[in-house]
DNA sequence: CGGGGGATTGACGTAGCTCAACCCGAGTGG
DNA sequence: CCACTCGGGTTGAGCTACGTCAATCCCCCG
């Protein structure tokens, strides 16, 4: 039994760094949309990205507003969700560094689905939708690499809609922790420490279910001794059985 | 009262038709994939595709085998969706003119994520990944035009992931309907048909609950002359109402 | 006119929501 | 450095929307 007294979750350093055009640049080259560019390329795009620092909690756009930019994330951690009418938060995805989100159209006189906050410290690059769309005209290998980063979304949402459709929350929520786990894990001894800080809301949010349903079923494993959890911190400690419960075994 | 006993749907003409080539670049000319080009680009293009009848009931491509071909709808309605290992099917589109469907990636050992299914006869154009590849570089426009579309789907899909963790049936169901009744609806009078014939499995496989359910909620709707409604057909007779239900108002 | 598959309705069970009390870790200010 | 507080987490006791099981209905077809 592990102690559950302290979190694992290492403090992130909390500078408002901004990077040198070097890093800039590096950092553009690393995501999917302009890795295929060759680096004179790069350095002609850097400068149509403006960046910006947020700390965790801060919104970063919300949804309703027009929708004039394109936001690629370069460092921490972005929470999109869909907040509803009711007050209910509907989460659609966690971000990460190479990752979008914000508008893909030219359209100016559309509003963004989706409100995006920081849930870590985090680095933003910013271009108008316009400038982006120049960019996707002018390059269409990154159009492409566009293209498949969508299509790849495409395909998730309608894994999710698959387990909201047909699953238990036990296996949604199992689901869940594992792709957070591939997504944003790292070894730790021989468990897997998801390494953002994450609410039992966060989870509810993200699984369709409710605070003390997700808070019940993750003592659950944690009994069960799948995960091991804490205050805004989660550890997967038996990656096998939770993927037999997330491929619809019984706990 | 309406009369329930007959099926107002059209009894569409059963032939196994082939486009001649002029209607076949028509048609390709006509979907949003290839809407900007000049007519001479699509002449060029037409050869590429392979065009395909498909019967009500028939499967076009099936969920798991490797993903070869990408799809365009011509004429017809087509079924996209995931069935589970339990034997559930999920839905997560219908298809009609215009729409694609298959592989957009041109990764050869993928495999499809959904079965697609001719729910009224149909006409579908097949290119394989590769060559639609192709014309995506060759045509920049045509790139930009495909990602418009997917991240529509995209916008769609989070909008169903919305409904499915936050709001109960009724309120998912009034929303397909009138989905549904925009996308393939037909003024009828003072109702909208919707123009396809829609079993309550269907019904219950887009929105996530079960038949009984659907059932239930269709005879609330039809006795507080919402809908009207008979063996695989649908109208909307009061599409404010309808509306207001699917924005949360009680039935 | 008979058969079959979709649709309907009823009775009942239960997963997950609601409401509410309580616990506890971590940051804060004296 | 301690006490206080506050926000996240846990647990319990009902309740209800929805699923399950099963019987019946009835449109459509041969």
């Amino acid at each position: 039994m592990s102690e559950r007294r302290r979190s694992p979750l290492e403090p992130v350093a909390v500078s408002p760094f901004h990077c040198t055009p070097v890093q800039l640049r590096r950092i553009l080259g690393g995501t999917p949309f302009f890795a295929p560019l060759a680096a004179e390329d790069i350095n002609r795009l850097a400068d149509r990205f403006r960046q910006t620092h947020f700390q965790a909690g801060d919104t970063i756009v919300r949804a309703g507003d027009p929708a004039t930019k394109l936001a690629i994330v370069a460092a921490g951690l972005v929470k999109l969700y869909r907040p509803t009418a009711d007050g209910q938060d509907v989460v659609v995805n966690i971000l990460k560094s190479g990752d979008y989100f914000g508008s893909l159209a030219d359209l100016g006189n559309e509003t963004y689905a989706e409100t995006a906050t920081a849930q870590t410290d985090c680095c933003i690059l910013l271009v108008t939708a316009g400038e982006f769309r120049e960019v996707l005209e002018r390059y269409p290998v990154v159009a492409l690499a566009t293209l498949e980063l969508v299509a790849d979304r495409l395909r998730n949402a309608h894994a999710v809609i698959e387990q909201l459709s047909a699953y238990p929350v036990e296996r949604r929520l199992a689901s869940t922790l594992l792709t957070l786990a591939e997504r944003i894990g790292r070894a730790d001894g021989t468990r897997i420490l998801i390494e953002m800080p994450l609410s039992r809301q966060d989870l509810a949010d993200m699984t369709g279910a409710k605070v003390e349903t997700v808070s019940r079923t993750m003592s659950d494993f944690r009994r069960s001794g799948l995960i091991d959890s804490g205050r805004r911190w989660i550890a997967i400690t038996d990656a096998e059985r939770l993927t037999g419960i997330a491929g619809g075994e019984p706990v």
